[in-house]
DNA sequence: GTAAACCCTGGAGTACGGTCCAGAGTCAAG
DNA sequence: CTTGACTCTGGACCGTACTCCAGGGTTTAC
């Protein structure tokens, strides 16, 4: 399979696959004479893979710690537990933050409602 | 005043006057023949009022939109209100999405304790 | 009068995850 | 054998809100 087809399969561009790559989440690919990477179906399931550690909010070198781990086979649920307990960590700080800044915004709009933003004063 | 101090009074680096100057935030300062930039107290008030429009979520682009419609005496309370209520939209948006996720990270931790990571697979 | 502390500009760098480009080479179908 | 679709590389660019830099000039306190 040539670039193209690998990145239809996995919904990504071709531009993405070759990020990827360079970012070490895959291997680098082998090559024809002419310099055309090849990949077999296995790079569609990691792509696959990869998106779904991104779609849980890992970022690229999480996904890449995780996945050497995984091509080391040294990957178990233990070990991986807390790679996904640091990413919940992370949104739950998120969350509470945003729901603390809710709160302001709905203040502000309380006293707008009575009158007085920040804004409209002076 | 120079820079330096009303950066100082306002709490934040010379090169975030700068910056906001650019950006349209502050009027293009007067100018000592020198070239130095001349303060006076009003713009500590209104860098203060920038720091907390930026504490509620707004963009520069919007504080900019806001301090214009200011600027220009138009601004009330009814006028300003969207403007609250749009970054609050963006904000609930994001806490929908991080709560979504949330759920989703927990069910893969579950899956872990049960004995089932996505990444201790194959 | 001199040294330290301040200020100026334009532009580059930071983190993030890509996206897009030019200019060149390669491949498959007709 | 040509045409169009594909691929290669290195590097620039997107948005966000700054931050830092070099290589100058200015001000102020002693």
């Amino acid at each position: 399979m040539r670039i193209g087809e690998v990145a239809d399969q996995a919904g990504v561009t071709v531009d993405t696959v070759r990020y990827y790559e360079r970012r070490g989440l895959l291997p680098a690919a082998t090559r024809r004479p002419s310099g055309y990477r090849v990949f077999d179906t296995a790079t569609v399931e990691r792509l696959d893979l990869i998106r779904q550690l991104q779609a849980l909010g890992l970022t690229i070198s999480e996904i890449r710690q995780a996945l050497a781990t995984h091509d080391a086979g040294d990957a178990t649920c233990d070990s991986e537990r807390w790679r996904i307990e640091a990413v919940r960590g992370r949104i739950d700080t998120k969350i509470i933050e945003l729901t603390a800044l809710r709160v302001r915004l709905d203040a502000v709009l309380t006293a707008c409602a009575a009158g007085s933003c920040a804004l409209a004063q002076s």
